[in-house]
DNA sequence: TATTAAACGAGACGGTACGTCCTGTCTTGGT
DNA sequence: ACCAAGACAGGACGTACCGTCTCGTTTAATA
């Protein structure tokens, strides 16, 4: 007379996905997201391939499982610092964790999967979005302090200070360096002092 | 003992080229960049395989000038319009363009195409950087005209402009819109008409 | 510690090999050596092209395994038959089942295999030289019986007796038919009883 | 102002022919027939592929056309031998010209030409049948001079001489040596001299 | 403690597509 | 009219993976 409803059998392994994360990681920062495989993944972590299939739905979910605990954790920022400097500071680090090739196979990955995938959204939340949400949090203390105005749209201006990272990973037509990050913090800075009237 | 260097040999098939470029063009519309195989390509058109490997390096290559010639080309601008409601105009043009599944694709195809090929390239400066390359003419000329200031930085004003595009096709976290790009242009004139100090 | 060193994975199914076996068959009896093909043969029988290249190594070894279960079994002799008349009769059958469409196919397939594989091998004892050692045991049995002497060479007699079958297929020169069967042990037999001085 | 009525136009290159013959014997003797391909040819003769086309009507005829030259030509017989000498030192000139690659690579190419073709009834002619023409003549010779009397049935016994050279070859269960040349000829002339009751 | 169900690695399955090679034909410019 | 060069449509090659499906073998919760 069982009581509790609790899963019968071999539970999962922690270590074949431990060991299946672990393969695909170094498969992605060897070959790039174009060679890897479900095959290559199984084979590399001495796991078989339905031991895959039974922890993601395909490639890209695991490729994006394995991207993500690569991908920059937020730091906690300096209360010392100006918001401009705490803004500045966030952007050279993305700048550059971006800047690796990695960052193009993030930027590739996230452009190929599903974007109605669990998994893409869980990404775009863990790496992109919270890097933006933490930009929105820093604008929007200053501006509760009075020290800026609130802009016009501050959906528009996150994805003005967001989006230019992506921008040059993709066009490639110039320089993803620190210089961009400081350009891209005072131009900002810039919009949130002088409103539009 | 003449020895022009004229061409020896039967000359490429422009009627192949073509037809296996406007299959391509069709599978994209139909399936997406996902679903696009040579061979498809091969069998849709009515060519032989090797005549495609003849022509392009590979399947990104032959995607990406397929999607060249259905990429929006630059309309010239009413010359009677305001610069900021040019820029708008541009973006709003941009906008719908990208906004469909072809938009997805494009980015798709950018993002995982080999960054150094010739034909990435080509496609860059064709589809991208060309829009980015009319907002800055017109920057410029009203700048030129004395009805705007120079921004600090010309480069990081224009990524910041086109750059959330791309940004919101990516990541989807906010609609690609023609309020966006109201928004959009609206910032990138209250950067222009109030200059950092 | 138990390790038994039993097959892992699954195995090969005997489905597959059978449905393979019998497309090329067809095949072959449709069509000749000339067309077959692994590809032909995948499409016919509903398995996958690698599913062939498990189990054989190329086309000609499938053609010979195909070829080898189409190939006349020695049927039991009649005891009654004197060894002339047993010689004969298994000679008449050789030239029937030769003197087909097949019989070409099984001398081509024999010709262009690799001489060294193990299914040419194995072709060779089941389809040629078993009938070569069928018309020894029969020669020997009446040598030890007193009816006939010894050859002076009997690997000579039995070439001479199995040979020329083959060199009427190749060469074509002269027909293939029961007469020859007849004339050639007729001859064998006059060998065997005038043996040389 | 031509004065013949003969061929008008450019005539065919006697060169081409003999530079596509060279390099069709030598990849031959190379690689074996399995590896001949009208491509390597022309690219070996430096040559293009439709003037092969225009002198062979495909890769059998040119290959059965640069065997011929290579095949051993009948040696005119020394008059003083006896027939029996004679047959042997015929016997052992084809065993060993047979008993290289070269022999096995001209039963092949035997074996899988189009029966009907002119070339392979040219090379029968000319390669297998002419050996076997020569040994119908010693016989005969003999015959008529009274040394032996007359087989049962020539074509029987002509097919008994020369067939086990092919048979030898294709199964390759026993070895192709002097000894059986030696060995069949006698078995032959043992035949000749008792002939059947 | 023994049972048992689900996980495991291994690897074959039917497929799809790859990129290469060759076939036999056709189309150039050049002799 | 021929030549070499080389592109053409077509088709087969042998390989790599896909995602699924057995196998025989652990393994941990349950009974």
């Amino acid at each position: 007379m069982s009581q509790v409803p609790g899963k019968r059998g071999r539970p999962r392994s922690a270590d074949a996905r431990r060991k299946a994360l672990a393969a695909a990681r170094h498969l992605l920062m060897e070959d790039g997201l174009g060679r890897l495989s479900i095959e290559a993944v199984a084979r590399a972590a001495g796991i078989g391939k339905p031991t895959i299939y039974r922890n993601w739905a395909n490639l890209q979910e695991l490729a994006m499982e394995a991207l993500i605990t690569v991908a920059p954790a937020e730091s906690t920022p300096d209360p010392d610092l100006s918001p401009q400097a705490a803004l500045t500071a966030q952007l050279t680090r993305l700048v550059q964790s971006f800047s690796s090739t990695r960052g193009r196979q993030i930027t590739i990955a996230l452009a190929s999967a599903d974007p109605e995938s669990e998994f893409t959204r869980a990404f775009r939340n863990r790496v992109i979005l919270s890097a933006r949400a933490h930009g929105r949090a820093l604008i929007e203390a200053a501006i509760a302090r009075g020290d800026l105005s609130a802009p016009q749209d501050m959906e528009t201006l996150l994805d003005m200070i967001y989006g230019p990272l992506f921008f040059r990973i993709l066009a490639g037509h110039q320089p993803l360096d620190s210089n961009f990050a400081d350009s891209l913090a005072r131009a900002a800075f810039d919009l949130l002092r002088n409103p539009a009237r």
